[in-house]
DNA sequence: CCTACCGATCGGTAGG
DNA sequence: CCTACCGATCGGTAGG
């Protein structure tokens, strides 16, 4: 039993490893800018050596932003269960994606910018999860008591953009991820 | 004069045809995901012969991605100098950009959205002319009756990737391009 | 996990 | 503008 379990945890720690060296490459550079042997040399491996633990390219990608959206959905959906009132709750989902996606190390979002960088199969099946994703935020501007003249659709989509683009400006040291949100919060708060 | 001008035409209108049809392919490819041969097809023409009339895919590139945005904002500042106070401005910038950007064959913003997919001695170049681009709305921004409480430079970068976001969204056929960028001129109305 | 390789594709060039 | 090609790199595989 103990064999069992020492060779199946090696197995799967060193196929951790390698996910997580991928994921923090394909969010650096990109889809197409990583390559399986960039994956392989910065695991220690050469490139063909890599298919022992997954499947493909594609495969591996897809599982790598569907896995840190499944994260970034259970810590956003707890912070905003908390939050009391609708702004409120507006404020708590902003803190939460906006401390996800820019931490140090966040590799959530940046795998969320490339869609046109992939294979046609590899997008429909990103465009499906972040859609699902995307649900999260629904259910929170619908609860919003917004001005009539605001279409939420269109505030809905603004919201979002703004919060995944904030990767592309941010830098460290300057206002914090929670700061930034608050920023947008206030900024999208319009009583009716 | 006749031959010496009927031939630089020629030699021109060729190379603009060239050009045009590039840009089409990298504002809905990408950089990466069009070929020198996508180019050459796209042209009637083999890949290798299009180096008679450019010196490198990363020139041509940076050639196009400078064209667009000097077009870009030649029509907004336009545009915002014939409003009147700071918030119609803002508005009529809104709309100018998001017009062109969401134009239905713009070549002008997908262009500015991948810069993680291209060499760095090219992202330095793209950096830099957007960095000028942006300062048109950096004197619009520091126009506006603000609340003491909003930062200028987060309110500045949230405006700027919100309307460089819309083309991920936009749906032709629903709200006019116009008509969203007064949703946004209006979202970001916070009078002091 | 490596060696050794595959077919495909890339940006670009020489020479006409 | 084409033919013909270059060296490099890609994702992936066979066989050990």
């Amino acid at each position: 039993m103990s064999k069992q379990a020492g060779s199946e945890d090696g197995v799967r720690s060193r196929r951790d490893e390698i996910l997580a060296v991928a994921a923090q490459l394909f969010a650096r550079k990109g889809y197409r800018g990583t390559s399986m042997r960039d994956i392989g040399e910065a695991s220690g491996v050469l490139g063909g050596s890599l298919y022992h633990h997954i499947k493909s390219k594609d495969a591996l990608f897809v599982e790598l932003h569907n896995g840190a959206l499944d994260a970034a959905e259970a810590r956003i959906a707890a912070a905003v269960a908390a939050a009391a009132g609708p702004w409120d709750r507006l404020e708590a989902g902003c803190v939460a994606l906006l401390e996800v996606q820019l931490a140090p190390d966040s590799l959530t979002m940046p795998m969320m910018n490339d869609f046109r960088e992939v294979p046609d199969e590899v997008r429909a099946q990103l465009v499906a999860r972040r859609d699902r994703f995307e649900q999260l935020f629904r259910a929170i501007v619908d609860d919003l008591p917004l001005p009539a003249a605001i279409d939420r659709s269109i505030y809905r989509n603004l919201l979002l953009s703004q919060l995944n683009a904030a990767a592309d400006w941010f830098r460290p040291g300057r206002l914090t991820p929670r700061e930034i949100a608050e920023q947008v919060a206030r900024l999208f708060r319009h009583e009716g």
